[in-house]
DNA sequence: CGCTTAACGCAAATAATTTGTGTTAAGGTA
DNA sequence: TACCTTAACACAAATTATTTGCGTTAAGCG
């Protein structure tokens, strides 16, 4: 029995998806979000505009798609064996992805496409990451809070200030969330 | 000396604002958001696709300005005198608006529109207003939290939770972030 | 080895966006 | 009042993006 049976142009689709992938990144490294068309990538991928919409629908959802792949591929869970400095470390690495510039780009790409279920994905994949990380602990005997709790308490305002506010938050304040949430001893 | 002195035609400008406003609102609640187009919204308002491409540049834009003025107008701040309760009156106020399935779309379209200031605006609406009431409450002699306390720790969480979540929220939900924030006595 | 079909390329048709040019109406000035 | 100025608009042509019909290709299956 074949891997991926009922898929029967797997090889040449994964193919596909990867160069349109790649030259969406390149893209975004050289332009601004506004600038990038489909066609644009098309060209790029070596690909006709045509396989695109039919394959993503629309470049917003085309957009989601390599955004949540970033955010997946680019996060190593850290294991630095104590519940709090894994935490900081995770919030940390969150943070800098997503407040960079081109972070800042794909988070509201992922948000934008509204038929996708990027965002849905997106919290998922912490929330994963985040049980993950406590499991370990609890393994170890420490006492964790709950997940919604250091969601709420550290990445929620993270996220709110990256998205609504103009002075950007930094380290320290990432340290500040985990400092409440994970006192030190 | 004359009121917007400089606008020289400030008059028909405004009538133009007023009818696309109003365009995108009724088609906002009668087609899906993917389906509403610029010609559509121009036809409705009874103006040309050029005249809303050469003011607001493109649809992510007109969008967000919608929608900003839809969260700032339809606010009516509470004045119970007691601050949790003014403050709870105005989170779930907040959760019922942002939680709609209008006002998720139009959270996004806000979110979406990388160049506008539609979220700074909206980030600053939240505060401004949660400072307001603070005021009040200090002024009759109540002790209140920080507002970025306020913001993290009950307005990021909600937003956070309309984005990201498969489960929303309810007002149970927000309730309990108010409780945990401004304490019942 | 052929058969089947999802994914793709190509090109034509449609729709959206941009742009050049002329017009209008509001405000200023005398 | 009448005239002047100009930002905002309408219109239409040009450009660009998106959709769609149809033929081709390559991967998996018997």
């Amino acid at each position: 029995m074949a891997i991926n049976k009922g898929i029967r142009t797997g090889g040449r689709s994964a193919r596909v998806q990867q160069s349109v992938h790649a030259a969406v990144k390149n893209l975004l490294e050289t332009h601004d979000r506004a600038d990038v068309t489909v066609p644009m990538i098309a060209q790029q991928a070596g690909v006709t505009p045509s396989t695109i919409y039919r394959r993503w629908g629309d470049i917003s959802t085309l957009l989601a798609d390599v955004a949540l792949n970033r955010f997946d591929l680019d996060d190593t869970l850290p294991d630095i064996g104590d519940f709090r400095r894994d935490v900081l470390s995770y919030a940390e690495q969150y943070f800098d992805e997503m407040n960079s510039t081109l972070g800042r780009s794909m988070l509201r790409d992922m948000i934008a496409a509204d038929n996708s279920s990027a965002t849905l994905r997106c919290g998922d994949m912490l929330a994963t990451r985040l049980a993950v990380m406590s499991e370990r602990a609890v393994a170890r005997g420490e006492t964790v809070p709950e997940i919604d709790f250091l969601i709420d308490g550290i990445f929620a305002p993270m996220v709110y200030r990256i998205l609504f506010s103009s002075i950007a938050p930094n380290n320290e304040y990432v340290r500040g969330l985990v400092d409440q949430c994970v006192p030190p001893e």
